[in-house]
RNA sequence: GCUGGAGUAGCUCAGUUGGCAGAGCACGUCCUUGGUAAGGACGGGGUCACGAGUUCAAUUCUCGUCUCCAGCUCCA
């Protein structure tokens, strides 16, 4: 059974339900999804999570009855009578906005009928395996000032067995929460009360494994003709009012304000800001003023500047949510100023280096989707015709399957959005290529060609992994908080068994240390297997036990994450084999 | 920002129909010196999210604020 048309048939059943327990509900619409399907009630009070039991029982009784899903054609006018007078307001507005003359409806017993397109399954004991699984508000075609609805969202298999493998995948998917291992295994926490909300603290095993990121970033920009700069955190407000940003973005941006400041004159827009600063929402604006620093030759692009950029965005309370959305997050961010005729191949270079870098931190599927021009835009229509041209080349020279998102693109360009996909399946955006000719007109960038003549580059932005935050949000749920060893903020932990071996394992940390080895010992009074449990809550890749028997001979009883007990191993061997680990694994 | 739910020790959670606040883990001290996932005893730790109101008395009831959770809207 094709499981779009038997969620699209649940959620009828479920709209029979509410109206049978609350004939005053009014019905909006009720659409299969992915993993399951939904309805939109407008009702005056809430659904309570008993009210939800009451529903699934009432389904099951419409089911029992295998009533049958039947179709009736009707024109226009009369569908329109007939939804008003059974005061289905939403529905005759749905009807009204439709373009053809007839419309389909679909009826089941005795008193429920609802508009649909259907198709349908063909009655109602073909449904075998449901579950209603939450209630939420929902704007009325999702449109902010318009009512808002409850939504109740539920999910339907063709068996029992694949709805409990879904409803388990749903319950791994909380075991791996970022939002509750991060500040279990100590990487992070996220204040609230004294810093306020959306502001992130790396710990110190937090802070290591961005340490470790940031570390493989910059050597690998380096390696690929990046230049590594650093901009301030704040700037002041009319660098933002000529890149455009104050305008599109103003009330998501914070802004210092520092009046007994004199007003800056930097020649662009004199005594606008009156001593207004903007805690940076981009990298862009500073990276553009330290390519105006200097005239630049055709012969100097293109020149790719990279920083590892922290910003500040307003966003909105409701919208926070883990290392997903904060207010405060540091992007992998970089700008190339090129040639018009080398934006392709610097595009595909972007592309490479993103796949490259994707496997190198263990994800091996990603989604590829192309976002164009949105009705908010700077910049001429033939600009962005430019750039979207390029940016679709240059996937099709790689040979790289996409979906195209008309009008998602950035205010001031479109862009490629690469999405990996984790352990689960799921999505998490990353990676962002941005083509752009907006701002370099804004900012009157120029560069001298062969002729001696002043022309303008192009401008790509991008980043790799995104924002860290997020991106080490998707390394906890992916690995599920096991990360490979070399990202592992301790890699091997020395576990002295009695008092007499400390020494011993001192020295074993010590040579640990000189071969770069991120190493801890625990010489707190506890037993070993307190020690070897602690171990394993952390998730640490590698235990070494040491006691009389290994001090005597220079050896180390690895213990292996997971795997327990690997036997005695000369201190040497470890380290060679853990050395090659490390390499291979990267 | 919107709709709904929630907030008790560092963590996981009991509890008080309005009358001195509880457990396990974690932490500290002592005993124990161990061989591959929790050794034992004792102890410290709380403005019961915050602010008002009702009351002889509020962690408990009412209102407001903040934050978190499930979504919606948004995401340069």
């Amino acid at each position: 059974m094709d499981l779009d048309t038997l969620r699209h048939s649940c959620s009828h059943i479920m709209a029979h339900a509410v109206k049978e327990l609350w004939p005053d509900v009014k019905l909006a619409i009720g659409p299969a999804i992915e993993d399951g399907f939904y309805y939109d009630f407008d009702k005056s009070g809430p659904f309570s999570d008993d009210d939800l039991l009451k529903i699934e029982q009432k389904m099951r009784q419409i089911i029992a009855k295998d009533e049958q899903f039947l179709r009736e054609e009707l024109d226009k006018n009369s569908a329109i009578e007939l939804f008003k007078k059974l005061k289905e307001d939403y529905k005759v507005e749905l009807i009204q906005a439709l373009p053809q003359d007839s419309v389909s409806i679909y009826r089941t017993g005795k008193s429920f009928l609802d508009l649909c397109r259907g198709p349908h399954i063909k009655s109602t004991g073909q449904i075998k395996a449901f579950k209603l699984l939450s209630v939420a508000g929902a704007y009325w075609h999702g449109i902010e000032t318009n009512p808002m609805l409850q939504r109740i969202y539920g999910t339907c298999f063709n068996t029992q067995k694949e709805l409990e493998a879904h409803l388990k995948n749903l319950d791994e998917a909380k075991l791996r929460d970022h939002r509750k291992l991060g500040p279990s295994l100590e990487f992070f926490d996220i204040y609230h009360k004294a810093a306020g909300a959306g502001l992130v603290f790396y710990h110190p095993k937090g802070a290591l494994l961005r340490t470790i990121i940031e570390d493989y970033e910059k050597k690998e920009h380096l390696k690929r003709g990046y230049q590594i700069v650093i901009t301030p955190h704040i700037m002041d407000v009319s660098l933002w009012k000529t890149s455009g940003h104050y305008d599109y973005y103003k009330d998501n941006m914070f802004i210092l304000n520092a009046l007994d400041e004199p007003a800056v004159n930097n020649g662009e827009a004199p005594g606008t800001s009156q001593g207004e600063f903007v805690l940076k929402p981009m990298n862009c604006p500073g990276h553009i003023l330290i390519y105006k620093s200097k005239t630049r030759s055709y012969k100097d692009l293109p020149i790719r500047f990279f920083e590892l950029g922290t910003v500040y965005r307003r966003e909105k309370a409701g919208v926070l949510h883990g290392l997903l959305r904060v207010r405060g997050f540091t992007q992998d961010d970089a700008h190339i100023f090129c040639l018009p005729h080398q934006l392709r191949d610097e595009i595909e270079k972007i592309i490479e280096f993103v796949f490259e870098t994707m496997e190198v931190f263990g994800f091996k599927e990603w989604g590829v989707e192309l976002s164009t021009r949105p009705e908010k835009y700077i910049g001429s229509l033939d600009d962005w015709e430019k750039a979207t041209a390029a940016l679709e080349d240059a996937l099709k020279d790689k040979g790289i399957p996409y979906e195209v998102n008309p009008g998602d693109g950035a205010f001031y360009g479109p862009k490629i959005d690469i999405k990996l996909k984790d352990a689960l399946k799921r999505t998490w955006q990353c990676a962002t290529i941005q083509c752009d000719f907006a701002l370099p007109k804004r900012f009157d960038l120029a560069y001298i060609d062969a002729e001696g003549k002043e022309k303008q580059p192009v401008m790509l932005h991008r980043v790799l992994l995104g924002s860290l935050e997020r991106f080490i949000g998707a390394l906890i749920e992916h690995y599920k908080g096991e990360l490979p060893l070399w990202l592992s903020p301790c890699q091997v932990l020395l576990i002295p068994i009695k008092d007499s071996v400390v020494e011993y394992a001192q020295g074993v940390k010590n040579k640990l240390e000189e071969n770069n080895i991120r190493v801890d010992i625990d010489t707190r009074n506890d037993t070993l297997d307190k020690k070897i449990r602690n171990a394993e809550l952390n998730k640490i890749p590698y235990c070494l036990i040491l006691g009389e028997r290994e001090a005597q001979q220079g050896m180390v009883s690895v213990r292996k994450k997971g795997s327990g007990n690997q036997g005695a191993l000369l201190l040497d061997k470890f380290i060679e084999e853990l050395i090659n680990q490390i390499r291979e694994h990267r």
